[in-house]
RNA sequence: GGCCGGUUGGCAGAGUGGCUCAUGCAGAGGACUGCAAAUCCUUGUACAUCGGUUCAAUUCCGGUACCGGCCUCCA
């Protein structure tokens, strides 16, 4: 299995460091808002390689861990101006974030944990790096001083003097170095805080990501994600305060960064009018039609987002679903993934060339003749499509889903439009099959008779 | 200004030092069908640009142009 790293800037092949205990930990949201497009495509794209590793080493022998920063400035900000409590805030855009994850078919992770829960392991942090000289106090604050760590800026391949050169760091008078960042600060009584040997106040943001996943994958482990736009400040923060903290200890052995999602060619940004969240975009496709889309560009590349390439995506799994359609009735047998696409998935992720062996799987099942050819076919596309995650719904779902009161009707306009066939009246049997056009209801005929779909 | 990444056929998007070939959509032709739909078969079109390395480069190296991202909160 190969792995594109961002320390080495280059794929590698994945060795963990137990085989036993694969550990990855991915940043999630900041609950304050509805989460958007981007914040759908990067746990799409780790959903995937959660499903690849744990067909690689086994459901049991792989940890997955994905954070919810619950506390922060964007929430605070979030409650000044809506009056809303931070609770309910934070409640209610969780239950929205997991909604959506679940329509995205994207597997839970082993663990979700808040920061809000994990302060005590915080605090402990910021009093170890305090301790081996790589923090200080100042007016109430606890900085990172970058200057005690003589490689920071490795992963984000940055030196001091770029970031100074960079000029937009806002300075405040008490960092001894631009670069020194946040690990404890001030609340006032009124905001969000806990007790801290620093006084009332909150974690820097950097500092939680560090905190959980030493707790819940130890202080070294093997995979690191989240979109590229974390690469820095976040994450090359993150990665000076565990390896500070914890010297001898290797922190994240691959760091695996998704490309940014842009829509219509730009980056996505309010300002734009191009911010789409999941929900408005779910009104408009199904969510899986949205998950297959983010799977047809390569995870590493920039993902460009338009309503064409969603129609599309959503036509593709008409297609896929159509194969299925036909072998409802056919059982599944023995058969496993295809070693194509499995081999296309341990090769970073290449999710685009395991699509392509999708199509000519389906292109397969629809050839298949005999029982045994279709239930081996569709066994093989189903258990590729599934460490994919997609293809998990039932087909007749798929296409008469949404339709409700309406099947009955629909089927005695069948069974109409069939004796008219038969008496030849083609005139009043392209009629009701036009009706039904109109309605959005698609006919088709076959030697074992007719059967209906929603567009 | 600094640091990354990209530029493939009408569109989307993989990949490769030489091979018959990504794949999908769209287009063209055909089979099937009462006509369709679905499906199947056949088919055209490509590697930004200029140099270098090489027997051979779309693929490796360097320059140029253009596009995008990050350097401030961001998945």
């Amino acid at each position: 299995m190969y792995l594109f790293n961002t320390l080495k800037r280059r794929k590698e092949e994945f060795v963990p460091i137990d085989e036993n205990n694969v550990r990855m930990y991915v940043c999630g949201p900041t609950v304050y808002d509805r989460a958007h497009l981007g914040n759908a495509k990067t746990p799409v794209v780790f959903d995937v390689l959660f499903r690849v590793l744990c067909n690689k080493y086994g459901k049991d022998h792989v940890t997955y861990v994905s954070n919810i920063t619950d506390v922060d400035d964007k929430i605070l900000n979030k409650h000044k101006e809506t009056g809303k409590s931070i609770r309910e805030i934070t409640e209610q855009t969780y239950q929205w974030y997991v909604d959506d994850m679940a329509k995205l078919n994207v597997l839970s992770p082993n663990y979700r944990p808040r920061a809000t829960e994990y302060i005590n392991e915080m605090i402990e942090l910021v009093e170890l790096l305090l301790k081996e000289g790589h923090a200080y106090e100042a007016q109430g604050h606890v900085l990172f001083d970058v200057d005690s760590m003589p490689n920071y800026g490795f992963l984000s391949g940055r030196s001091m003097k770029e970031m100074i050169a960079g000029a937009r760091i806002e300075v405040a008078d008490y960092k001894k170095n631009p670069a020194d960042f946040v690990l404890w600060k001030p609340s006032d009584a009124d905001q969000p805080g806990w007790n801290s040997p620093w006084g009332y106040g909150r974690p820097g943001w950097h500092l939680e990501c560090s905190a959980m996943s030493s707790k819940l994958l130890g202080n070294s482990f093997d995979i690191h994600g989240g979109g590229s736009d974390l690469i820095f400040p976040h994450h090359e923060n993150e990665c000076a305060q565990s390896l500070c903290a914890h010297p001898g200890e290797k922190f994240a052995n691959y760091w695996v960064h998704g490309g940014m999602l842009m829509v219509d060619g730009v980056k996505m940004s309010k300002s734009l009018g191009n911010f789409y969240t999941i929900d408005q975009v779910l009104e408009k496709a199904p969510a899986e039609a949205l998950r297959l889309l983010f799977l047809t560009t390569h995870y590493h590349q920039p993902f460009n987002f338009t309503f064409e390439g969603l129609e599309a995506a959503k036509q593709t799994l008409d297609k896929f679903y159509n194969a299925l359609l036909r072998v409802k009735d056919v059982a599944c047998d023995s058969s496993v993934a295809d070693e194509r696409i499995v081999n296309a998935l341990e090769d970073d992720i290449n999710t685009p060339l395991a699509l392509s062996y999708i199509h000519d799987l389906v292109n397969t099942l629809n050839k298949a003749e005999s029982d045994a050819d279709k239930a081996k076919a569709k066994t093989t596309l189903l258990k590729s499509a599934e460490l994919l995650g997609i293809l998990w719904q039932n087909p007749e779902e798929w296409f008469k889903g949404s339709v409700g009161d309406e099947a009955q009707e629909i089927e005695k306009l069948i069974a109409q439009r069939a004796e008219a066939k038969k008496n030849k009246d083609y005139a009043l049997a392209d009629k009701i099959r036009n009706d039904l056009k109109e309605q959005g209801i698609i006919l088709e005929d076959s030697p074992q008779g007719t059967t209906w779909k929603k567009i």
